[in-house]
Formats: C-alpha cells, structure tokens, sequence
DNA sequence: CTTTCTTGTTGAATCATTTGAAAAACGATG
DNA sequence: CATCGTTTTTCAAATGATTCAACAAGAAAG
C-alpha cells in the first residue's frame, strides 16, 4: 500500500534532506539552526524562521541512530533490574525516571527476570545501544560477583543500586543495612520487648549479613538473649512471593516449636506479611498479642492489616542519587577515579505503625490483655 | 587517561573495520559471515572459522546505531506506560517481556508518570528511535483520545492494553469489564447478600463505566435494589494512592450516612484494600460483619489481610496477547487491515478469598436475615 | 585596489554497518 | 586459448545526521 512510482514509501519519514530540498537551504543549515548549534547566531533570522516553520509544517523528527552514530553519543542510560515485580525496584525505577527527566539523557530499561543468562543477553544488548551509564538495581541478587565486576571491563560508568559488592570496583548506593537492624531491634526493645524472634535474610546475601550485623550489634549492647529457637532463615529461592511464604511457614515452625515470643523481627516486609498470615491462623493478633517490624517500607506496607511497621530505605532517592552519580561520572569522563568504587550509605529511617505496640503490663501473652494502648 | 598517541581512544570499541584489518578479509566479509547472511554459503569453511575466531577474540560487537541506520529496522518495540508502580501494570509489563524474549525484538520501555507532558516528550523520542511497534500499557488512562489517536499517524502498529477506545483506529486488548462487573457482583449476591454498598470506578473511565454495565445487569435480572445511599464514585485523581486514600473516604461517609450494608463491591483492589481499613477503623471485621470484593486481582491481594477476593483480570496474558498482535503487524506489514481495530475480551475469573463469607444466618446488623441464599 | 573583517551558507567527510553488483580466482570445457 | 561456470571475495553506495573547513558577498580599512 501506498509506494509512489518514484519507488520511496510515501509514508517514509522525513528527513533532514527532505527539509532542505522543501525550505531551498543546505542540510547543513537546517541542521544548524534546529539544533541551536553555536554557529547558528550567524544565520539570518528569517531564515532560522523559514526553516523552523518548514520543519514542522513537515513533522520532521531527527532520526536517532543516524544522529547517534555520527555524534557517538547515545543520550540512554541503561538500566538493569532483575524483576520488575518487585515492589522495592519499582520505587528506585521511579527515582531513576524522575532525575533523568529533566537531563538529556533516556533511560533504556530492561528486566532480567532472576535469569543469568537473560541477564547476559540484554549486558551485551545494552553495550550494542551503546548506553553511556549503567544502574544495576540488585534488588535480590544472586548474579556472582564476577559476572558484575566484568562490567568495569566495558568501560561503561557503572553504578550499582539496593546492594554492595563485597569487593570489587563498583561504586554502590544503598541503604546502610546495619544501622537499620540495629533501629529494627532497638524499636521492639524499646517496646518493652524480650523474647523476640528473628528471621534472618538468607546467607547468600550480603546486605542480609550486614543487617544480621545491626541486630546483633544492638543485642549485644542491651545483653538480649537470642535464643537458637526463635532464629531462623530465609533460603532466598528467586521465586516472587516465596518470601511471603518462607515467612509464613518459618513464623509457624517457630510456633510450634515454642510460640512464647511477644515480637518478630522479619527480614523485609514481604516475609512480615507472611508472618502475619501465620500469625493470625495460629490465633495471635498483631500487635496485641505480637508485634511485628518488616524492613523496606514497600508501599503497600502503610495498607496492610494491620499497617506495617518498618525500617524504611530512601528508595526513590537511591535511584536519584545513582543517577547523580552516573551523570557526574559521565561528565568528568573518568578523571576522577577515586570517586569509582565510592560506596553511598543512606540512612535508614523507623516507620512506627500498627503492627507494634508496648508489651501488655501485665499480660502474660496466652491470657487476655485489658489496656489502653 | 588511555588516550594513545594517535589520537585513538584505546578504549574505543572495536570495529568491523578493525576486525577486517586484523583478519585479512574485507569489512564485507565480516559483515556477511558475522550475519549468516544467506550468501554466506559461498565463503570458504576455514575464512569462516577465522573471521569467527578473530572477532571473538577481539570481543567484536556489532554497532546498534551503525546497523540500525543501515537497516532501517530498529529491532524494538516501545511499551508506554502510565505508571511504573501500579502493581497491574507490572503483570502486564511482565507478560510482554516474556513473550518478546524468545523474539529478535527488545522492549523499550518509558513511563509517563501520568503526565500529559512526559507522554507527548517519551512518544516523540521512541518514533525517533523508530520503535516498530508500540504497545501502550493504559491502566489509569486520562490521556485524551485524540492524542491517542494521533498514534494512527505515525504508521507504527499500535495496541492499547487494559482499557479500550469507544471509538478509534487502534485495536486493544482487555478484560471483559462488563462480565466482570456481573461476575462481583453474582458472587456477594450468591453469598446472601442484598445489602450491597457499591464504589465505582471514575466516570472519566470508559472501562469504569463498562464494569458498572455489567454490576446493573445482574441486579435487574434478580431486581437488586441499590440505594443511592450506597452507591458512590470515585473521583479518579492520578495520584499514587489515592484510590486507597478514596475508598477508605468513601465508606467512612457511607459508614455514617447509614452502616446497614453487609456487603461492599469496589472498583479495584487498592479501592477495596481502603475500605477493609475503614471498616476497621469502624469496628466491623471484614468479612464477618461485611464482605468486600476488589477487581484486579493485584499480587498483594492474596497476602492481605484478610485475603481479599476479586475479580481477575489475566494481565500475564494480556502482555502476550498484545505482542502477538504487534508482531503480527509488523510482518504482514499493514496487508491485513481488518485486524487493525480489533478489540480482544478476555474473560475476567472469580477469585474467592477470605474477604467474602455467606451472611451471618441469624444476622445481627440490622434485624433479621434469615434466609438460606 | 588590495586586504581584512563580518555575516551567512554550504561541501565534503565522518560515524558503523549492510548489500547488490561486480570483480577476481580457478578449474573445466569446447 | 578463449570461453564458461563456479566459488570466493570485495567495491562502492547507501542509510541520516553533524561538523569543520571553506567559500561567497559585502563592508570597512589600509
């Protein structure tokens, strides 16, 4: 449908040639004044004018491609996410999205759904667009360190959002995992709290060991006991709600096994909500007969029954400082080394909603509690 | 840093140019081995292996840019979303990655963030990318019709996702609202309910009005009466919340204007998920004083509290189905134009979960009830 | 009258790749 | 030895935009 005789789809877009020959001036001129080029103040104005109004009567579009190779630039950033289902990558996307806004520059995000080799596919995918930055969102990352250290080879300005490398050259940005166990542990202690149970991050994890690190730091301080018994852990399958259900089955093991606890401590607010499942099939309620406290403060934490209270991570500024740090990296050109394997510790902040409260006076948790709040 | 005395960046990426000096072969070679173009079969095995060798060696990657413009094909297919962290549009989001993966296409994906603005500035950039495809995710969808229709123009095979156009060229994939709206609806009236408070969707929304269709229909075919006391709407900001935010409003305001319903039906699942919290806040428990049921079916309705029941919309499917059509387009090509404006209805399913029970036999709310179904 | 400066515009090269046409190389055929 | 048919490889053009050096025209200066 639709070929002219002269061969071109006549719904072929237009090009910058396309513009010239219709306004009678050079390419170079339009390209000149479209672009605002420096050169441009020595173009007459009524020709600026002329080739402006023609341009658009003829909704010409610079092509990208051809604009990106000869000018070797991209203007994307890629990012790198590992499953766009989750609640905590969404908010750091919108971070990313919201600083990118008002620069030059694109983000070109792709979703490697818990998969190393799509992973792989959509690296070298990204490297062929040649993105001119790279923002890892390691939401739940079992990658090995090795695959995510070969991106420095690229020499593509790389940052990595929501988790550490232990070692390695890149930079990071992400929520300082140890104080927030502390703030966690500190805020049940607080309550009145002494038999608490735990549920631990899973071992492959470092962010989970630092956070490990803050609880145990501040049970050391207060002298808590920790019993074996109310202490278990996640296995980190990569599946999308397992850690709703781990919570739930681990929280009903700890149960069985010896419900005496008045509080829980879960290692991200997915597996509190699971907690709270198994909970209240087990006939507690949340907080009055144990409290709950999630780490993350995913927004459906403040809508959950009851609300959750959590250890809260900047997540949209996570993303925003990333990018900060991107563009910055990008500008300099890597002049500024030092500034590569930099590591970004935001603090955490305590949300206190209902899933908490004081220890009942004088309850004794199986009989009934009679106060106030 | 690196830059060597010819004035080369060392870093620079390789090229074919470069594989071809090292290998001793012509840039067209490499092209053409690299590709397995079909003239490929004429080059001799051992050039083959060689060619392959080297570029290997040299970690050759094809310049996107470079081939795009050349080709005059992107390999990409733009998704437009309105909202990254609508938990709806994630699903759908999910089933479009999937379904193009095993494709030669890569999604490109950019989120307007519910502004006119952004949608307009994103659209102009992926026709500049020359997207081959669009496929525009509409959860939430303010945007007017006539800039949609505009897409028409660009010549780029498009499908809208989730919502629908009462009249328009572009061809859409969704769940049957109306049916939906009836199956809700059937279900707290299955359960014995007759005191139903009701939450539409914004009148704004086409689809809010096709779900109410469908709530009418089942309540003239067993005469439901439905009060206006009972019946409100939301306003529909594009906040993130708001909906929550609303439906926690709205039933508070029903609450007091007359608490005799034991039932409630809410446009969606955030909706419903605010109206369990105002109930609360009102002392009735959800579902043995008042059933709610949501339509979506979002991830977290099944880990709240309590589980809420719904109508599922299969937006896994909906993503695919969406590409299928887009590809469909892309390779006939516009031959096929009757499929253009086609609209797919999928069938909404039931969900029942805890957030819906059988009226209390010897209901206490208002006096009596007493009857089986 | 030549030179210089300013203003306004353009030609040609360049970016990395693909591709249809053409050119080698080579043995075989008449 | 010219001609032909294969097989193997390369040339050169094309894709769409940007940019630098250069050119043209006119005015001003020497």
């Amino acid at each position: 449908m639709a070929i002219r005789k002269d061969g071109k789809n006549s719904f072929a877009r237009t090009t910058l040639a396309d513009v010239a020959r219709e306004s009678g001036f050079s390419p170079s001129t339009i390209s000149i004044v479209l672009n605002e080029a420096p050169i441009s103040k020595y173009v007459a104005a009524t020709t600026k004018e002329h080739i402006r109004a023609v341009a658009k009567r003829m909704d010409y579009r610079p092509d990208a491609f051809g604009r990106s190779l000869r000018k070797r630039r991209s203007h994307t950033i890629g990012v790198m996410i590992f499953d766009i289902s989750d609640p905590f990558c969404t908010l750091i996307l919108q971070g990313i999205e919201k600083s990118l806004h008002p620069t030059e520059f694109l983000p070109f995000i792709v979703d490697a759904h818990n998969r190393r080799e799509q992973f792989e596919r959509y690296m070298a995918m990204l490297l062929e667009y040649r993105v001119e930055g790279l923002i890892v969102v390691a939401n739940w990352l079992f990658i090995d360190i090795e695959t995510l250290s070969e991106l420095e080879r690229h020499r593509v300005p790389t940052v990595l959002v929501g988790s550490e490398m232990r070692s390695g050259p890149l930079g990071s940005v992400l929520v300082n995992n140890e104080q927030g166990g502390y703030l966690a542990l500190q805020h049940l202690y607080s309550l009145g709290h002494r038999k608490i149970a735990f549920i631990r991050g899973p071992r492959q994890l470092w962010d989970s060991s630092r956070r490990w690190d803050g609880v145990l730091r501040f049970a050391a301080e207060v002298g808590l006991k920790m019993p074996k018994k109310w202490v278990v852990e996640l296995t980190g399958s990569s599946e999308s709600n397992s850690s709703f259900d781990e919570g739930r089955s681990l929280t009903s093991t700890m149960l069985q096994r010896d419900p005496g606890f008045t509080a829980l401590l879960a290692f991200d607010d997915l597996t509190a909500f699971g907690v709270v499942r198994a909970l209240r099939n087990f006939g507690r309620r949340v907080p009055e007969d144990c409290s709950v406290v999630g780490f993350d403060d995913v927004p459906h934490a403040a809508l959950f029954n009851p609300s959750l209270s959590t250890v809260r991570q900047p997540m949209e500024r996570m993303g925003s400082i990333a990018v900060g740090r991107i563009l910055k990296e990008i500008q300099q050109d890597g002049e500024v080394e030092q500034e590569k394997g930099r590591v970004d510790l935001l603090p955490p902040e305590l949300i206190q909603r209902e899933s908490t409260a004081a220890i009942a006076q004088k309850g004794k948790l199986l009989p009934k509690n009679t106060r106030k709040h």
